[in-house]
DNA sequence: TAGATTGTTAATCGATTAACAATC
DNA sequence: TAGATTGTTAATCGATTAACAATC
């Protein structure tokens, strides 16, 4: 069991969606479920359902089926580690930050937001999801004194380029990022978690043009 | 060229990647470009991009290499069609509708919002990115009257699994959502473009806490 | 015991990468 | 012509699916 660095990343990104579908199958006070049981709630095959679990390291059994609370706890533990939550910071408190902080700052999720910033002199000193947005001159002195693990990057393109290089100069360990710029292969030493929003808006405009269901 | 169907999604994924790096080379007067230059910048090999582009058909020189108009144009079309833009409407006009409006409000993603809808009686009139927002009992008749193609999900699950049975029965055929339930299993038919941001940002806790970059 | 379902190995499928002839 | 780079086929790699023995 927890045969690090042998799980794909593929497998890594159904994780969540398996501790969605279990957290709602406790809600409904199931004990159990089997592989293909899952497997249809999510859309794929009992085979996959047990391969991924198998990564793991087992936790069914044989004959009867996974038992969801060893499931939930188990899955719980890879997602979230042994409680700790990881301390975070925010940067662009625009339309797009203001709605992606509230992810951070709920504590299902495993972070911590220990504050956001901006250049906008407007917004500086208001409160957003618990926390107080500070002016993007004092990122430097907070980062050296909290130490944030994570960056959250709600700014526009340009502004990415160079504060990536800046946060990952300032310690900083993995990226949430939304702007539009590919972090990952100017920082391939620190993990990144890209969502461009305008990508995928097109490419479902392809696929809806292309009758490509 | 133009070989309909045999475009794999991780293909049509890649597009609009391509589309901004070309649209930044076009901007920095590059008329030329190879493929492994492109590869390059994309954090990909040459063989792949060219394989891509070949699902098209080949619009390269040999020898030479790509000229980076005739690539926008070509890709372009791909992803806008002939221009027409998508009538669309957008479900939860809360932090995060209105975050997103913006980006399909925006006309360079090839969509038109038609109309935003809301239960919250306090956000009905207001105006979003352009449109009015309605209450949620105009849908139907608005739906019979505007025909959109597509609709944008912003609401809680609950609201989702009962939302999307009745604008599938409206004649929408595609989804872009936000919602925090799998549209794709219920729905088999219209095409579906999920964007779960509670799912990316636990996989990325999963790949801190595992150090795997 | 019989039925069910896992754990795990093997087969298939598809996507990425490598190689190289065609050609500008 | 020589150098460069595409178009395209073949090889590799990895992920998904199928199969089945182990076992509850």
């Amino acid at each position: 069991m927890s045969t690090q660095g042998k799980v794909s990343l593929p497998v890594i990104k159904r994780l969540p969606k398996y501790y969605r579908y279990l957290t709602n199958l406790a809600a409904d006070g199931k004990d159990k479920v089997s592989s293909s049981e899952l497997a249809h709630m999510m859309g794929t095959t009992a085979s996959q359902v047990r391969q991924d679990f198998n990564c793991f390291g087992g936790f069914g059994q044989q004959g009867i089926g996974y038992k969801v609370d060893v499931l939930l706890e188990e899955i719980g533990r890879l997602l979230f580690g042994s409680g700790e939550l990881l301390p975070t910071i925010l940067i662009g408190a625009g339309r797009l930050g203001n709605a992606v902080s509230s992810f951070i700052a709920r504590d299902t999720n495993g972070y911590r937001l220990l504050a956001a910033f901006d250049i906008n002199p407007e917004l500086v000193g208001h409160q957003m999801s618990g926390v107080t947005i500070r002016p993007l001159d004092e990122l430097e002195s907070f980062c050296l004194e909290n130490k944030p693990a994570v960056a959250v990057l709600c700014v526009p393109r340009q502004s990415a380029v160079d504060l990536s290089d800046e946060l990952v100069r300032l310690g900083i360990q993995g990226f949430w990022n939304f702007s539009h710029y590919d972090l990952s292969v100017a920082h391939p030493e620190v993990t990144v978690e890209n969502v461009h929003l305008g990508d995928s808006l097109m490419s479902l405009g392809y696929r809806l043009r292309n009758q490509d269901s």
